[in-house]
DNA sequence: AATGAATGAGCATTCATTCAT
DNA sequence: CATGAATGAATGCTCATTCAT
C-alpha cells in the first residue's frame, strides 16, 4: 500500500511488492492471479474498513439532513484515522476511473448513501434534483476536504469539520438569503 | 492527446503515439529529446490555450465576486469548448501532481486568478479566510462542475452554469441564512 | 567472453551475449542488473584466476630481480594456459582504461606485484628509479610478450620466453653484461 | 577527433560530430559516405602527418642503428608536437586493430621502417632475428614511450628522451655494453 | 505454500543514414 | 553544396507472469 502511495500502482513493480513484504515473487502469485487481483483485494480490504466504520456509527434513522452530515463526518474522520487508506484510495479512483466493475461495486454496498441522497432531493431540501449532480457534487466536495486535511491536520478541529460541511451545506441546500436574489448579469 | 485521455499517460508507449501520429519512433525524439518533453509540450499548448481564452475576456476591472464569477464561467466554457483539452488536463494534473515545477509556473500565469482569490478573502466576502483552502476549494469545485457538463453535455444550459456557480457560492460566501444559525450538535 | 574478444565489449549487444548463452534477454538482467555488472563480473572472474594463479606459484622470499623473473614467466605462462582470458583481459584494460576504481582494485591485489617494482628501484638495479615509468615499461613489454606468444603459440618455447625476459632485463637494468652471467634457473 | 579521444570513436555520434563541426548532419554524408570513410579521412590525415615529419626529417643514408634511433626520436617527437594526433591514433589503432587494409597500407609507406628494422636483424646488431618479433617489439615500446611522455611532460627532456631509447636498445641489440660506447650524437 | 530463476514482449531512447528541398 | 526532418532497426533494460523444485 505504502508503495502504491509513494509511486502509483503502475510504477510499483511485482518484484518490489515482495521484496518489500519479504516473500518472493512467485509468492505474491501464488495468493493473486495478476497483479490486479491483488489491487483489487486490497481496495477490497480498505473499502471493507471504510464500509464497516460507517456501519458501526451510521445511524440511519436519522433525517436526510443529519444523515448527509453523518456520512460527510464518517468520511473525513475515517481518513483521518487512515490516512494511508485514504491516500490509497484517491490512487485507485484515479487509475481506475474508467473501470465499471468497481463502481457497481461500490453502488451494491453504498445503498445508505445512495438513498441518503435520494431522499435530500425528494425531500426538497436541495436546490438541484438531478441525482447524479448532487451524488457528484457531494462526493468530490467531501473527497477534497477529507484531503485537505489529511494534508494539514493542524488545521483540523471539530469546528473546522462542522465548517467545511456548513459550506458544503450551505451550497447545496435550497435555503436562498435574501441578498442573493438579485443577481445582476454579468 | 486522445491517447494519453484514454489510455493514460505512462502507459500510452512512445510507439503507439508514433504510429497514431503516422510517424516512425525515431522522429518522435528527433523533435522532443523525450517523452516527457512531449508531454510537457502538449500541456504548455493546452495551458496556453486556457490561458489565452482567460486573457482574451477575463474582466479585471471587475470587483472580487464578480472576477471569481468569471473565472467560474471561463474556465468551464473553455472546457467544454476544448473538451479534449480539458480532460488532458486532468489526466496531466493528476500524473504530475507532486511536480512543483508545473505548480510554480502555474502560479505565475495565474496571478490574476490568486489576486482574485485573496481580495474575496480580504473584503470579507468568504467565510473562511484561509487562502490555501479557498483556493482549493474553488479549483476542486470548478473542475468537478467542468467536468460534469463535458461528460454530461445535454445538461448544460446557461441557467444549469449560473445555478452551478450559485450552488459553488452560497457555500463558501459569508451569508449566513438564518435558518443555518442555529444547529444542533450532532 | 568471447563475443567481447571478437567484436569488442561496446558492440557486443546484451541481446546476442542472452543468444549465444542460449537464455532470454531478461534473464541476463535478473543476474546482472546491467550490462557493465556483468562485464564487470567476469572480469573479477578472470582477475581472480590470474591472481590465484600468481598466489599458487609466486615464491616472496627470492629477490627482487628473481621476483620481477617469476612475475614475467607466470604472467605469460597464465596467458598461455588462458588464451582466452588473457584476450579479454585486454579488451578489458583499454576499454575502462580510464576507470579509476578498477586501477584501485587492481592495485589492491598487486601489492606483490608493487612491491617487487619497488624493491627493483630501491636495490638500484634498474637504470631509471622513477616508480610510474619502471612499472608502465615492465607492463607494456610483458602484456606485449604475452599478446605475442597467444598470437604465435609456435614460437612459443622455453628458450624463447626467457629470452624475452633477458631482452626486457638488458633493457631496463642497471647492470655491465659481466654481473649478469651467473642467472640462477629459476 | 577531439570527441573521438575524450568518448571512442564508436561512441561519438554522427549528430555529435556534426554540431562540433557547426554544420548539418547531412553535410557530413555529402563529404563521407559513411561515418567509417569520415574516420579513416580523419586517419589518413594524421598519418599523412606522420609520414611527412619523418619524411622531412629521416636520414635514409645513415645506418641501421642510427636509423632506428631517428625514428624512436621521430615518432616520439611528433606525438609531443601533435598530441591529439597521437592520442586519435591510440584510439584508432586499438577500435581498428582486426582491419587488414589499415595495415597493409601502413606497410606500404612504412618501408623505410620495414627495411630499417630488416637491416637491423641481417646486420646481426639484435639479439632476436625474428623479423615480426623485433618489429612488434620495436613499435610497442616507442608508443608506450610516446604516450608516457604525452601523459607526463613534465618528465620530458632531451636527455630522457635518449635514455628510453637507450633502455629500448640495450634490450633489444646484441652488443656487449663495450662495442656501444662510442654512439655518434644524432 | 513458498521459492526465485526464467521468460519474452514491451519500453524509451539512439543513431547511421537518406532525401526532398 | 548544405540542410535537417524523417527513418526504423537496434540497444539496454523492465516487468508481469510461469513453473520446476
Amino acid at each position: 500500500m505504502n508503495l502504491f502511495i509513494d509511486k502509483g500502482i503502475q510504477s510499483t513493480s511485482t518484484a518490489l511488492i515482495a521484496k518489500e513484504a519479504g516473500v518472493a515473487t512467485g509468492t505474491l502469485f501464488h495468493h493473486f492471479k495478476t497483479k490486479e487481483e491483488l489491487v483489487h483485494a486490497l481496495y477490497n480490504l480498505i473499502f471493507d474498513s471504510l464500509i464497516n466504520f460507517h456501519k458501526k456509527h451510521f445511524r440511519d434513522d436519522a433525517n436526510a439532513y443529519e444523515r448527509v452530515r453523518q456520512l460527510w463526518y464518517l468520511n473525513i474522520e475515517w481518513g483521518l484515522k487512515h490516512t494511508a487508506y485514504a491516500n490509497f484510495l484517491e490512487r485507485y479512483v484515479f487509475d481506475y476511473y474508467a473501470s465499471a466493475v468497481a463502481m457497481e461495486d461500490v453502488g451494491k454496498r453504498f445503498d445508505y448513501y445512495i438513498n441518503t441522497i435520494v431522499e435530500l432531493i425528494s425531500s426538497n431540501l436541495t436546490q438541484c434534483d438531478n441525482f447524479e449532480y448532487v451524488m457528484n457534487h457531494f462526493s468530490w466536495n467531501m473527497r477534497m476536504n477529507g484531503n485537505y486535511f489529511i494534508a494539514h491536520p493542524e488545521l483540523y478541529s471539530p469546528e473546522m469539520l462542522e465548517k467545511t460541511f456548513q459550506i458544503y451545506w450551505s451550497g447545496i441546500s435550497n435555503n436562498t438569503p435574501d441578498n442573493m436574489k438579485n443577481i445582476k448579469e454579468y
